[in-house]
DNA sequence: TGATAAACGAGAGCGGTGCTCTCGTTAAGG
DNA sequence: CCTTAACGAGAGCACCGCTCTCGTTTATCA
Protein backbone atom coordinates (compact mmCIF):
# COMPACT_ATOMS: atom_id res chain seq x y z
CA UNK A 1 0.00 0.00 0.00
CA UNK A 2 2.72 2.39 1.18
CA UNK A 3 6.26 3.27 -1.25
CA UNK A 4 4.24 4.79 -4.83
CA UNK A 5 7.25 4.39 -7.83
CA UNK A 6 10.82 5.18 -7.81
CA UNK A 7 11.19 7.27 -10.32
CA UNK A 8 13.75 9.68 -9.42
CA UNK A 9 17.42 9.10 -9.16
CA UNK A 10 18.83 10.16 -5.75
CA UNK A 11 20.16 13.36 -7.71
CA UNK A 12 17.21 13.83 -9.02
CA UNK A 13 15.47 13.93 -6.13
CA UNK A 14 18.09 16.26 -4.45
CA UNK A 15 18.24 18.32 -7.24
CA UNK A 16 13.95 18.19 -7.07
CA UNK A 17 14.34 19.52 -3.05
CA UNK A 18 16.81 22.08 -3.33
CA UNK A 19 14.86 23.37 -6.32
CA UNK A 20 11.44 23.67 -4.54
CA UNK A 21 13.29 24.59 -1.17
CA UNK A 22 14.64 27.49 -3.36
CA UNK A 23 11.79 28.31 -4.73
CA UNK A 24 10.53 28.93 -1.01
CA UNK A 25 13.43 30.81 -0.02
CA UNK A 26 12.97 33.07 -2.81
CA UNK A 27 9.25 34.02 -2.59
CA UNK A 28 8.71 33.74 1.80
CA UNK A 29 12.72 34.33 2.89
CA UNK A 30 14.62 31.92 4.50
CA UNK A 31 12.33 31.75 7.90
CA UNK A 32 9.48 30.62 6.07
CA UNK A 33 11.22 27.83 4.93
CA UNK A 34 9.76 24.35 6.12
CA UNK A 35 10.62 21.01 5.23
CA UNK A 36 6.56 19.87 5.35
CA UNK A 37 5.81 22.73 2.52
CA UNK A 38 9.04 21.38 0.60
CA UNK A 39 7.75 17.63 1.04
CA UNK A 40 4.05 19.09 0.23
CA UNK A 41 5.47 20.42 -2.97
CA UNK A 42 6.86 17.15 -3.64
CA UNK A 43 3.89 14.91 -2.98
CA UNK A 44 6.19 13.17 -0.32
CA UNK A 45 5.54 12.78 3.68
CA UNK A 46 7.78 14.98 5.58
CA UNK A 47 10.28 12.62 7.16
CA UNK A 48 11.16 11.46 3.62
CA UNK A 49 13.24 14.43 3.15
CA UNK A 50 15.04 13.47 6.01
CA UNK A 51 16.91 10.62 3.71
CA UNK A 52 18.65 13.59 2.00
CA UNK A 53 18.86 16.22 4.52
CA UNK A 54 19.64 15.19 8.10
CA UNK A 55 18.11 18.60 9.30
CA UNK A 56 16.51 21.78 8.08
CA UNK A 57 19.96 23.87 8.28
CA UNK A 58 21.50 21.34 6.57
CA UNK A 59 19.37 21.72 3.43
CA UNK A 60 19.70 25.77 4.18
CA UNK A 61 23.02 25.48 4.32
CA UNK A 62 23.02 23.55 0.18
CA UNK A 63 21.26 26.78 -0.67
CA UNK A 64 23.72 28.64 0.86
CA UNK A 65 26.19 27.37 -1.43
CA UNK A 66 24.15 27.03 -4.54
CA UNK A 67 23.37 30.95 -4.02
CA UNK A 68 27.10 31.67 -3.36
CA UNK A 69 27.71 30.28 -6.40
CA UNK A 70 25.04 31.55 -8.44
CA UNK A 71 26.03 35.15 -7.04
CA UNK A 72 29.95 34.34 -8.32
CA UNK A 73 28.86 33.13 -11.40
CA UNK A 74 26.79 36.23 -12.16
CA UNK A 75 29.20 38.44 -11.56
CA UNK A 76 31.98 36.83 -13.56
CA UNK A 77 29.21 36.80 -16.33
CA UNK A 78 29.14 40.21 -16.24
CA UNK A 79 32.71 41.50 -15.83
CA UNK A 80 34.19 39.05 -18.44
CA UNK A 81 33.14 40.87 -21.40
CA UNK A 82 35.28 44.22 -20.49
CA UNK A 83 38.31 44.38 -21.65
CA UNK A 84 40.97 43.14 -19.46
CA UNK A 85 42.66 46.61 -19.11
CA UNK A 86 40.00 48.77 -18.32
CA UNK A 87 39.74 47.68 -14.83
CA UNK A 88 37.90 50.65 -13.40
CA UNK A 89 35.13 49.81 -15.67
CA UNK A 90 35.93 46.23 -14.83
CA UNK A 91 35.58 47.44 -11.00
CA UNK A 92 31.82 49.01 -11.67
CA UNK A 93 30.49 46.39 -13.18
CA UNK A 94 31.09 44.07 -10.82
CA UNK A 95 29.66 46.10 -8.50
CA UNK A 96 26.83 46.93 -10.13
CA UNK A 97 26.07 43.16 -10.77
CA UNK A 98 26.48 42.18 -6.92
CA UNK A 99 23.76 44.83 -7.05
CA UNK A 100 21.29 43.58 -9.26
CA UNK A 101 21.88 39.92 -7.73
CA UNK A 102 20.78 41.28 -4.62
CA UNK A 103 18.07 43.26 -5.77
CA UNK A 104 16.59 40.71 -7.85
CA UNK A 105 17.41 37.51 -5.27
CA UNK A 106 16.70 39.69 -1.55
CA UNK A 107 16.23 36.74 0.10
CA UNK A 108 19.40 34.88 -1.14
CA UNK A 109 21.14 38.00 -0.41
CA UNK A 110 20.04 37.90 3.27
CA UNK A 111 21.38 34.67 3.45
CA UNK A 112 24.15 35.17 2.56
CA UNK A 113 24.84 38.19 3.85
CA UNK A 114 22.64 38.87 6.66
CA UNK A 115 21.97 37.62 10.27
CA UNK A 116 23.79 33.87 10.27
CA UNK A 117 21.01 31.03 10.74
CA UNK A 118 22.22 28.94 13.04
CA UNK A 119 23.92 29.92 15.94
CA UNK A 120 27.60 29.10 13.98
CA UNK A 121 27.69 28.88 10.23
CA UNK A 122 29.65 26.15 8.98
CA UNK A 123 32.66 28.11 7.81
CA UNK A 124 34.16 25.33 5.63
CA UNK A 125 31.28 24.86 3.26
CA UNK A 126 30.30 28.60 2.93
CA UNK A 127 33.48 30.02 3.10
CA UNK A 128 34.74 28.03 0.38
CA UNK A 129 31.56 28.78 -1.62
CA UNK A 130 32.04 32.77 -0.56
CA UNK A 131 35.13 33.07 -2.11
CA UNK A 132 34.21 33.17 -5.99
CA UNK A 133 32.99 36.71 -5.91
CA UNK A 134 35.91 37.98 -3.76
CA UNK A 135 38.10 35.90 -6.19
CA UNK A 136 36.43 38.65 -8.87
CA UNK A 137 36.33 41.51 -7.19
CA UNK A 138 39.96 40.41 -6.14
CA UNK A 139 40.94 39.62 -9.57
CA UNK A 140 40.51 43.19 -10.55
CA UNK A 141 41.96 45.08 -7.98
CA UNK A 142 45.33 42.83 -8.87
CA UNK A 143 45.01 43.08 -12.55
CA UNK A 144 45.15 47.10 -11.66
CA UNK A 145 47.61 46.47 -9.60
CA UNK A 146 49.79 44.43 -12.39
CA UNK A 147 49.73 46.45 -15.03
CA UNK A 148 50.10 50.01 -13.35
CA UNK A 149 53.44 51.25 -12.48
CA UNK A 150 54.33 50.85 -8.82
CA UNK A 151 52.07 52.85 -6.59
CA UNK A 152 53.01 54.34 -3.03
CA UNK A 153 51.50 51.85 -0.64
CA UNK A 154 48.93 52.99 1.82
CA UNK A 155 50.04 55.35 4.48
CA UNK A 156 48.41 53.24 7.40
CA UNK A 157 50.02 50.13 5.85
CA UNK A 158 52.18 49.63 9.10
CA UNK A 159 52.64 46.35 10.14
CA UNK A 160 49.34 44.76 8.23
CA UNK A 161 51.00 41.35 8.46
CA UNK A 162 49.89 41.28 12.28
CA UNK A 163 46.18 41.79 11.84
CA UNK A 164 45.71 40.01 8.31
CA UNK A 165 45.97 36.69 6.70
CA UNK A 166 48.14 37.76 4.29
CA UNK A 167 48.80 34.35 2.52
CA UNK A 168 45.03 34.26 1.55
CA UNK A 169 45.29 37.89 0.23
CA UNK A 170 48.12 37.48 -1.34
CA UNK A 171 46.49 34.18 -3.33
CA UNK A 172 43.69 36.55 -4.77
CA UNK A 173 45.65 39.90 -5.09
CA UNK A 174 49.38 39.04 -5.96
CA UNK A 175 50.08 42.04 -7.40
CA UNK A 176 49.24 44.75 -4.79
CA UNK A 177 50.93 45.65 -2.55
CA UNK A 178 50.75 44.79 1.15
CA UNK A 179 50.31 47.94 1.78
CA UNK A 180 47.49 48.57 0.44
CA UNK A 181 45.65 45.27 1.24
CA UNK A 182 43.44 47.40 4.26
CA UNK A 183 41.86 49.09 1.60
CA UNK A 184 41.58 46.43 -0.43
CA UNK A 185 39.19 45.11 2.28
CA UNK A 186 37.79 48.08 2.75
CA UNK A 187 36.28 48.04 -0.37
CA UNK A 188 35.39 44.38 -1.19
CA UNK A 189 33.69 45.09 2.08
CA UNK A 190 31.79 48.16 1.66
CA UNK A 191 30.58 46.93 -1.66
CA UNK A 192 28.41 44.61 0.34
CA UNK A 193 27.76 46.60 2.90
CA UNK A 194 26.16 49.63 1.32
CA UNK A 195 23.83 46.54 -0.47
CA UNK A 196 22.68 45.78 2.80
CA UNK A 197 22.16 48.83 4.24
CA UNK A 198 19.89 49.25 1.09
CA UNK A 199 18.22 46.29 1.52
CA UNK A 200 17.83 46.41 4.74
CA UNK A 201 16.38 49.74 4.76
CA UNK A 202 18.52 51.59 6.60
CA UNK A 203 19.49 54.25 4.10
CA UNK A 204 15.57 55.22 4.28
CA UNK A 205 15.78 58.90 5.09
CA UNK A 206 19.32 59.41 3.74
CA UNK A 207 19.47 57.76 0.19
CA UNK A 208 16.64 58.63 -1.81
CA UNK A 209 17.95 57.07 -5.12
CA UNK A 210 19.68 54.07 -3.77
CA UNK A 211 21.18 52.98 -7.67
CA UNK A 212 22.31 56.47 -8.02
CA UNK A 213 23.85 56.86 -4.57
CA UNK A 214 25.79 53.36 -5.80
CA UNK A 215 27.25 54.90 -8.67
CA UNK A 216 28.74 57.15 -6.61
CA UNK A 217 30.07 54.84 -3.90
CA UNK A 218 31.45 52.80 -6.31
CA UNK A 219 33.20 55.10 -7.96
CA UNK A 220 35.07 56.56 -4.81
CA UNK A 221 35.91 53.14 -3.90
CA UNK A 222 37.77 53.10 -7.40
CA UNK A 223 39.38 55.97 -6.08
CA UNK A 224 40.30 54.65 -2.94
CA UNK A 225 42.02 51.96 -4.69
CA UNK A 226 43.42 53.74 -7.31
CA UNK A 227 41.46 52.18 -9.80
CA UNK A 228 43.08 53.99 -13.45
CA UNK A 229 40.28 56.16 -15.20
CA UNK A 230 39.41 55.31 -18.44
CA UNK B 1 -9.67 28.33 40.86
CA UNK B 2 -7.81 31.02 38.01
CA UNK B 3 -6.56 34.20 38.32
CA UNK B 4 -3.48 34.51 40.94
CA UNK B 5 -2.52 37.74 42.28
CA UNK B 6 -2.36 40.91 40.24
CA UNK B 7 0.27 42.44 42.03
CA UNK B 8 2.10 44.49 38.70
CA UNK B 9 1.31 47.31 37.00
CA UNK B 10 0.66 47.16 33.34
CA UNK B 11 3.82 48.82 33.24
CA UNK B 12 5.33 46.85 35.32
CA UNK B 13 4.53 43.64 33.51
CA UNK B 14 5.37 45.17 30.04
CA UNK B 15 9.22 46.13 31.70
CA UNK B 16 9.83 42.43 32.85
CA UNK B 17 8.01 40.77 29.85
CA UNK B 18 10.46 42.93 27.54
CA UNK B 19 13.39 42.11 29.97
CA UNK B 20 12.71 38.53 29.78
CA UNK B 21 12.44 38.59 26.10
CA UNK B 22 15.63 40.43 25.93
CA UNK B 23 17.33 37.99 27.87
CA UNK B 24 16.72 35.26 25.63
CA UNK B 25 17.26 37.28 22.87
CA UNK B 26 20.53 38.12 23.90
CA UNK B 27 21.15 34.13 24.84
CA UNK B 28 20.25 32.66 21.96
CA UNK B 29 18.86 34.90 19.54
CA UNK B 30 15.91 36.62 17.76
CA UNK B 31 14.76 32.96 16.32
CA UNK B 32 14.83 31.36 19.51
CA UNK B 33 12.75 33.90 20.63
CA UNK B 34 9.47 32.34 21.92
CA UNK B 35 6.65 33.77 23.49
CA UNK B 36 5.55 30.62 25.77
CA UNK B 37 9.19 30.59 26.86
CA UNK B 38 9.21 34.56 27.90
CA UNK B 39 5.48 33.48 29.98
CA UNK B 40 6.97 30.64 31.45
CA UNK B 41 9.91 32.38 32.98
CA UNK B 42 7.66 34.90 34.36
CA UNK B 43 4.89 32.24 36.01
CA UNK B 44 2.00 33.37 32.94
CA UNK B 45 0.19 31.79 30.51
CA UNK B 46 1.00 32.27 26.56
CA UNK B 47 -2.31 33.72 25.90
CA UNK B 48 -1.46 36.05 29.08
CA UNK B 49 1.19 37.85 27.43
CA UNK B 50 -0.89 38.66 24.37
CA UNK B 51 -2.86 41.35 26.69
CA UNK B 52 0.52 43.57 26.53
CA UNK B 53 1.96 42.66 23.13
CA UNK B 54 -0.77 41.33 20.07
CA UNK B 55 2.12 39.39 18.29
CA UNK B 56 5.23 38.19 18.47
CA UNK B 57 7.07 40.51 16.34
CA UNK B 58 5.87 43.34 18.16
CA UNK B 59 7.28 42.16 21.11
CA UNK B 60 10.32 41.74 19.01
CA UNK B 61 10.03 45.69 17.77
CA UNK B 62 9.43 46.79 21.25
CA UNK B 63 12.77 45.36 21.61
CA UNK B 64 14.42 46.95 18.70
CA UNK B 65 13.57 50.07 19.49
CA UNK B 66 15.36 49.34 23.02
CA UNK B 67 18.37 47.66 21.61
CA UNK B 68 19.06 51.14 19.15
CA UNK B 69 18.46 52.96 22.60
CA UNK B 70 21.04 51.48 24.19
CA UNK B 71 23.14 51.03 21.16
CA UNK B 72 22.55 55.07 20.90
CA UNK B 73 22.76 56.26 24.86
CA UNK B 74 26.48 53.84 24.60
CA UNK B 75 27.66 55.55 21.97
CA UNK B 76 26.74 58.60 23.21
CA UNK B 77 28.51 58.24 26.42
CA UNK B 78 31.37 56.89 25.40
CA UNK B 79 31.99 60.00 22.91
CA UNK B 80 30.84 62.08 25.42
CA UNK B 81 34.35 62.87 27.82
CA UNK B 82 36.29 63.84 24.43
CA UNK B 83 37.08 67.45 24.06
CA UNK B 84 34.27 68.31 21.57
CA UNK B 85 37.32 70.27 19.07
CA UNK B 86 39.11 66.42 18.65
CA UNK B 87 37.01 65.43 16.05
CA UNK B 88 39.10 62.67 14.81
CA UNK B 89 39.66 61.57 18.74
CA UNK B 90 35.96 61.53 18.51
CA UNK B 91 35.25 59.30 15.63
CA UNK B 92 37.64 56.79 17.01
CA UNK B 93 35.90 56.53 20.37
CA UNK B 94 32.74 56.58 18.68
CA UNK B 95 33.47 53.76 16.23
CA UNK B 96 34.61 51.77 18.53
CA UNK B 97 31.61 52.23 20.73
CA UNK B 98 29.72 50.89 18.49
CA UNK B 99 31.93 47.68 17.27
CA UNK B 100 32.11 47.23 21.31
CA UNK B 101 28.34 46.95 21.72
CA UNK B 102 28.04 45.07 18.73
CA UNK B 103 30.38 42.24 20.24
CA UNK B 104 29.12 42.56 23.46
CA UNK B 105 26.00 42.22 22.45
CA UNK B 106 25.86 40.29 19.19
CA UNK B 107 22.00 39.14 18.79
CA UNK B 108 20.41 42.53 19.41
CA UNK B 109 23.26 44.18 16.93
CA UNK B 110 22.23 40.88 14.35
CA UNK B 111 18.73 42.17 15.27
CA UNK B 112 19.36 45.58 14.22
CA UNK B 113 21.68 45.21 11.21
CA UNK B 114 21.03 42.07 10.54
CA UNK B 115 18.31 40.58 8.06
CA UNK B 116 14.83 41.83 8.93
CA UNK B 117 12.62 39.64 10.98
CA UNK B 118 9.09 40.61 9.18
CA UNK B 119 8.72 41.01 5.48
CA UNK B 120 9.13 44.43 6.16
CA UNK B 121 10.43 46.34 9.40
CA UNK B 122 7.87 49.13 10.18
CA UNK B 123 9.80 51.87 9.30
CA UNK B 124 8.48 54.63 11.34
CA UNK B 125 9.54 53.48 14.67
CA UNK B 126 12.79 52.23 14.29
CA UNK B 127 14.17 54.34 12.00
CA UNK B 128 13.31 57.24 14.59
CA UNK B 129 14.94 55.07 16.79
CA UNK B 130 18.23 54.46 14.93
CA UNK B 131 18.94 58.24 14.45
CA UNK B 132 20.23 58.39 17.96
CA UNK B 133 23.61 56.39 16.60
CA UNK B 134 23.05 58.47 13.89
CA UNK B 135 23.03 61.84 15.44
CA UNK B 136 26.29 60.92 17.04
CA UNK B 137 28.34 60.47 14.51
CA UNK B 138 26.82 63.00 12.16
CA UNK B 139 27.31 65.54 14.71
CA UNK B 140 31.17 64.89 15.07
CA UNK B 141 31.01 64.96 11.20
CA UNK B 142 29.64 67.84 11.56
CA UNK B 143 31.68 69.58 14.20
CA UNK B 144 34.49 68.74 12.10
CA UNK B 145 33.33 70.82 9.21
CA UNK B 146 32.01 73.44 11.18
CA UNK B 147 35.37 74.46 13.23
CA UNK B 148 37.78 73.99 9.71
CA UNK B 149 38.20 76.30 7.19
CA UNK B 150 35.91 75.23 4.64
CA UNK B 151 37.46 72.14 2.56
CA UNK B 152 36.79 71.66 -1.47
CA UNK B 153 34.10 69.77 -2.16
CA UNK B 154 34.39 66.00 -3.32
CA UNK B 155 34.74 65.50 -6.78
CA UNK B 156 32.00 63.48 -7.08
CA UNK B 157 29.08 65.71 -5.82
CA UNK B 158 27.77 66.27 -8.80
CA UNK B 159 24.03 66.10 -8.21
CA UNK B 160 24.06 65.03 -4.95
CA UNK B 161 20.39 66.74 -4.33
CA UNK B 162 19.32 64.47 -6.83
CA UNK B 163 19.18 61.04 -5.08
CA UNK B 164 19.68 61.72 -1.55
CA UNK B 165 18.00 63.13 0.98
CA UNK B 166 19.77 66.50 1.53
CA UNK B 167 16.87 67.86 3.75
CA UNK B 168 17.45 65.29 6.44
CA UNK B 169 21.02 64.82 6.39
CA UNK B 170 21.57 68.73 6.35
CA UNK B 171 19.53 68.99 9.58
CA UNK B 172 22.04 66.13 11.23
CA UNK B 173 25.14 67.80 9.62
CA UNK B 174 24.08 71.54 9.05
CA UNK B 175 27.59 72.61 8.18
CA UNK B 176 28.98 69.77 6.08
CA UNK B 177 28.86 71.08 2.63
CA UNK B 178 26.47 69.04 0.24
CA UNK B 179 29.69 67.81 -2.24
CA UNK B 180 30.89 65.99 0.82
CA UNK B 181 27.25 64.04 2.02
CA UNK B 182 28.65 60.86 -0.11
CA UNK B 183 31.25 60.80 1.58
CA UNK B 184 29.45 60.92 5.02
CA UNK B 185 27.22 58.54 4.07
CA UNK B 186 30.11 55.98 3.06
CA UNK B 187 31.94 56.60 6.49
CA UNK B 188 28.90 55.58 8.54
CA UNK B 189 27.72 53.14 6.54
CA UNK B 190 30.92 51.69 6.35
CA UNK B 191 31.67 51.51 10.36
CA UNK B 192 28.41 49.27 10.23
CA UNK B 193 29.69 47.26 7.58
CA UNK B 194 32.86 46.38 8.83
CA UNK B 195 31.03 45.54 12.43
CA UNK B 196 28.77 43.27 10.53
CA UNK B 197 31.25 41.79 8.32
CA UNK B 198 33.19 40.29 11.37
CA UNK B 199 30.43 39.35 13.48
CA UNK B 200 28.78 37.29 10.73
CA UNK B 201 31.76 35.75 9.65
CA UNK B 202 33.10 36.93 6.59
CA UNK B 203 36.61 37.91 7.60
CA UNK B 204 37.11 34.69 8.19
CA UNK B 205 40.16 33.99 5.91
CA UNK B 206 40.92 37.76 5.59
CA UNK B 207 41.27 39.33 8.91
CA UNK B 208 43.00 37.96 11.89
CA UNK B 209 42.62 40.20 14.08
CA UNK B 210 39.60 42.37 13.73
CA UNK B 211 39.97 44.71 15.90
CA UNK B 212 43.46 46.45 14.73
CA UNK B 213 41.72 46.18 11.28
CA UNK B 214 38.91 48.29 12.79
CA UNK B 215 41.32 50.59 13.99
CA UNK B 216 42.82 51.18 10.60
CA UNK B 217 39.55 51.36 8.67
CA UNK B 218 38.37 53.88 11.10
CA UNK B 219 41.03 56.11 10.64
CA UNK B 220 41.04 55.62 6.81
CA UNK B 221 37.28 56.99 7.41
CA UNK B 222 38.44 59.35 9.08
CA UNK B 223 40.69 60.48 6.43
CA UNK B 224 38.15 59.81 3.48
CA UNK B 225 36.17 62.12 5.52
CA UNK B 226 39.17 64.68 6.32
CA UNK B 227 38.68 64.83 9.98
CA UNK B 228 41.41 66.88 11.37
CA UNK B 229 44.61 64.82 12.58
CA UNK B 230 44.94 65.80 16.12
C1' DT C 1 18.37 -16.39 -11.45
C1' DG C 2 17.57 -15.81 -6.81
C1' DA C 3 18.63 -14.34 -2.11
C1' DT C 4 20.26 -10.47 0.64
C1' DA C 5 21.00 -5.91 1.98
C1' DA C 6 20.40 -1.25 1.37
C1' DA C 7 17.60 2.66 0.10
C1' DC C 8 13.27 4.56 0.31
C1' DG C 9 8.40 6.46 1.29
C1' DA C 10 4.43 6.37 4.31
C1' DG C 11 2.48 7.02 8.56
C1' DA C 12 2.05 7.85 13.33
C1' DG C 13 3.69 10.40 16.93
C1' DC C 14 6.45 13.65 20.25
C1' DG C 15 7.28 18.05 21.87
C1' DG C 16 7.38 22.49 20.53
C1' DT C 17 5.58 26.97 18.36
C1' DG C 18 2.28 31.39 17.54
C1' DC C 19 -2.11 32.62 18.15
C1' DT C 20 -7.40 32.55 19.29
C1' DC C 21 -11.27 32.00 22.05
C1' DT C 22 -13.89 31.47 26.21
C1' DC C 23 -14.61 31.94 30.91
C1' DG C 24 -14.20 33.17 35.55
C1' DT C 25 -11.90 36.59 38.58
C1' DT C 26 -9.98 40.84 39.97
C1' DA C 27 -9.57 45.72 40.24
C1' DA C 28 -10.90 50.39 39.32
C1' DG C 29 -14.32 54.38 38.60
C1' DG C 30 -18.71 56.67 38.55
C1' DC D 1 -22.10 49.68 45.56
C1' DC D 2 -22.36 48.32 41.17
C1' DT D 3 -20.82 48.26 36.56
C1' DT D 4 -17.28 47.70 33.34
C1' DA D 5 -12.99 46.91 31.69
C1' DA D 6 -8.66 44.56 32.37
C1' DC D 7 -6.67 40.35 33.23
C1' DG D 8 -4.93 35.36 33.68
C1' DA D 9 -5.99 30.55 32.96
C1' DG D 10 -6.99 26.96 30.06
C1' DA D 11 -8.23 24.47 26.10
C1' DG D 12 -7.55 24.16 21.44
C1' DC D 13 -6.14 24.92 16.34
C1' DA D 14 -2.86 24.58 12.85
C1' DC D 15 1.60 24.45 12.09
C1' DC D 16 6.61 23.21 12.80
C1' DG D 17 11.21 20.00 13.04
C1' DC D 18 12.32 15.64 13.85
C1' DT D 19 12.14 10.42 15.13
C1' DC D 20 10.73 5.86 14.74
C1' DT D 21 8.73 1.83 12.67
C1' DC D 22 7.23 -0.83 8.95
C1' DG D 23 6.43 -2.47 4.46
C1' DT D 24 8.05 -1.90 -0.22
C1' DT D 25 11.23 -1.19 -3.87
C1' DT D 26 15.70 -1.35 -5.93
C1' DA D 27 20.37 -2.75 -6.59
C1' DT D 28 24.10 -6.08 -5.75
C1' DC D 29 26.32 -10.29 -5.81
C1' DA D 30 26.81 -15.23 -5.43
Amino acid sequence: MTATKRSHSRAARIAAIKAAAARQLASRGAAALSIREVARELDLVSSAIYRYFATRDELLTALIVDAYDDLGATVEAAEAPVARGRTRERWRVACRAVRSWAIANPHDYALLYGTPVPDYRAPALTIEAASRVIGVLGRIMDDDAAQRASVAPDDAGADVAGFLDVDNVAAVMPHVATGRYVRALIAWSHVFGSVSFELFGHFVGSVQDPGAYFECVVDELANLLGLASD
